[in-house]
DNA sequence: TATGAAATGTTCTACTATATAACAATCTGG
DNA sequence: CCAGATTGTTATATAGTAGAACATTTCATA
């Protein structure tokens, strides 16, 4: 079989595909960069078996202890059917403690474990290293602002 | 009734609460935004059925007709086996259609229907009212661009 | 003080998104 | 021609999220 002509390429180079309408949209945008940061935090802290809902969920805890369930799940966006699982793991681990409060026996104050806390330590440095790593490749901290700026905008409103 | 001293106040007023510890990140405030975004665009978007994902698959179909299934799946991040689903549903709505290409039979190639097309049209027209609210909550398309390229700095590299 | 409403944690269920493995059919390069 | 890669598909597993219902407890107020 005789081969088309050289000039008009068969099809060996991947054709030219146009990202635009996509692209150029914030959302878009907004997704794609959201995905790949909690996808190098993932990796940074695998170590640590420890994802983001988890390490956002201690770091409330460690800044309020004794904190009720519902308190630190709605501070997430977290709703609290959903709150009781990943409680179940932290405490099944040893991190965190569920105790109960005289004044509302409904509720459940949350605490850190001394392993808890030290773990923490552990994951507030790798944090503060990914969080420097980010702030420079955004440029520096000016940038920084800047983006948490923008970003603030468009959560606070509506 | 008289009222707690207004000096004390029992507990009406939720007990103050720290964020910092995860307000300051750039991942966190990433994914609000993202959340929330997302949700403004399936609440306008209610009315037509359509998820971003949805959306987005049609748009890059509609740039690039007659794309393999591969081609937009990877363009958008999706496994091409998570894609089969998807595209089952556009199609058996009539907006999307997979056509046999001569030149390889393992591919389907993808295109809008007509209903498909004419759908589109209002689609983009949504789409460009939902940026150009977004774009003004940031204060201006300088604002947007200076968003877009940091967003592509933390996307890009790595 | 008694009673109805609200709050809190929990379980169950369902739906979406995502990831991996395996497979059949087809194409490609040597 | 043949080994390996590509493409689409199915099946399966895991996370994240959402809603309903429930028991216990607290709260407001009549």
């Amino acid at each position: 079989m005789e081969q088309a002509s050289p000039a008009q390429r068969t099809k060996p180079t991947r054709q030219r595909f146009d990202d635009g309408a996509v692209s150029e949209i914030i959302g878009y945008q907004l997704r794609r960069a959201q995905i790949q940061i909690f996808q190098e935090f993932m990796a940074r802290f695998a170590s640590f078996d420890m994802r983001p809902s988890e390490y956002s969920v201690m770091a409330l805890i460690a800044s309020n202890p004794g904190s009720k369930q519902i308190a630190i799940a709605e501070a997430l966006g977290i709703k609290r059917a959903n709150f009781v699982a990943l409680i179940n793991t932290l405490e099944a681990r040893g991190l965190v403690e569920r105790r109960q409060p005289a004044n509302d026996r409904r509720s459940h104050a949350l605490f850190l474990t001394s392993v808890g806390i030290s773990l923490m330590e552990k994951l507030d440095a790798a944090q503060a290293e990914f969080e420097a790593d980010c702030i420079a490749r955004l440029g520096g901290t000016a940038e920084r602002d800047q983006l948490m700026e923008l970003l603030s905008r468009l959560t606070d409103q509506r």
